[in-house]
DNA sequence: TGAATGATGCGCT
DNA sequence: GCGCATCATTCAT
């Protein structure tokens, strides 16, 4: 049995809980649906001295969920037609969070199918604005507590297979740091075919 | 099979 | 205006 993740989960060293993450189930309920999948990609953002994190020029209207409780959503859009979902970690006060960059499609398929039609069933969480399309969720989901019964995640079941560590993907700042996670045996893992 | 590019809108300078 | 934590398509090898 998989147990719902409390607050205390959240509220740790965000690179501790992005290599925790990975295993880990994502469940999201609406009225027609229960989605859910396991994570296998991650990227962590951390605190205003890191250039890629985009509280890194402080608090704004976007970034605030950032800045508050860990265990709360954090979605932004982007590129005019992606949606990014994040985790929010560390003590209130300490901007970070967790980027999900990928999973594994578990229950609600078909409701993801209807929403990326194309390509591999396996792949159709294969990367941070796929898994919000697939999963519908858009900003209006930001800010939402994790801790909750709509949107929230459960522990894995026994260990999540060997973890690989790599800089991050897509930014043009920060690249030195190794902030990255995946499952090395996942065929969900974004950027490989 | 890999590199280049267009789509498309919002937040921030 | 510019750039962006992306992805699907196009074009070249």
């Amino acid at each position: 049995m998989s147990r719902k993740l409390p607050r205390s989960f959240y509220d740790r060293p965000t690179l501790e809980v992005a290599r925790n993450l990975l295993g880990s189930f994502i469940t999201f309920r609406t009225k027609q649906t229960s989605l859910s999948a396991r994570i296998v990609e991650v990227e962590a953002y951390i605190g205003q001295d890191d250039p890629a994190c985009h509280a890194a020029r402080g608090l704004t209207k976007r970034n605030q969920v950032m800045f508050d409780q860990p265990g709360f959503s954090y979605i932004y859009f982007i590129y005019g037609m992606y949606h990014c979902f994040n985790i929010v970690t560390e003590r209130e006060g300490f901007p970070a969070a967790v980027l999900l960059r990928a999973a594994e499609p578990i229950d609600g398929i078909e409701s993801m199918r209807k929403r990326s039609p194309k390509g591999k069933v396996e792949q159709i969480l294969s990367g941070p604005g796929k898994f919000c399309r697939s999963f519908g969720l858009t900003q209006d989901h930001s800010g939402m507590d994790l801790t909750g019964n709509t949107l929230y995640l459960t522990s894995g079941k026994g260990k999540p297979g060997r973890i690989v560590t790599t800089t991050r993907i897509g930014i043009k700042t920060g690249t030195e740091l190794s902030y990255r996670f995946y499952l090395a045996e996942s065929e969900a893992v974004s950027g490989t075919k």
